[in-house]
DNA sequence: TAGTTGACGACGG
DNA sequence: TCCGTCGCCAACT
């Protein structure tokens, strides 16, 4: 079990996310140098299997969708979630994206 | 060992 | 402006 695989460094910065914040899979994906924002999607759904610690609810795609949300347990888990931390979400996409959008 | 998959993003028509 | 295609790179089968 390696610590320093650059999955957990997504799961590191994900965990850093202010609450009532969210940010992308590009901006992870540039921040930690991955090359691609499907590494980061890849490796919050390992996120579940290895550590549900991860708030992987508060990252969603550059359009601010919430494309993740078929892989929790539950399909309104994530949208649940992200309002209770007083993020607005309509129709799967969070509204004032760029508003509560965070940057490392 | 090689091919396919995948929670995306950027670009072109 | 909207839709389709290509590229990214590691994990899984």
């Amino acid at each position: 079990m390696k610590e320093d695989n650059y999955f957990q460094k997504v799961y590191e910065l994900t965990r850093k996310i202010p609450q009532g914040r969210v940010t992308t899979y590009g901006i992870i994906a540039t921040y930690l140098e991955l090359g691609s924002a499907r590494m980061v999607g890849w490796a919050l759904n390992k996120s579940f299997s290895s550590d549900f610690s991860v708030p992987a609810h508060r990252v969603v795609n550059r359009k601010g969708e919430l494309t993740g949300r078929n892989h929790f347990p539950a399909p309104d888990m994530m949208q649940k979630l992200l309002e209770a931390e007083g993020i607005k979400v309509v129709d799967n996409t969070v509204v004032d994206f760029e508003d509560v959008l965070w940057y490392p």
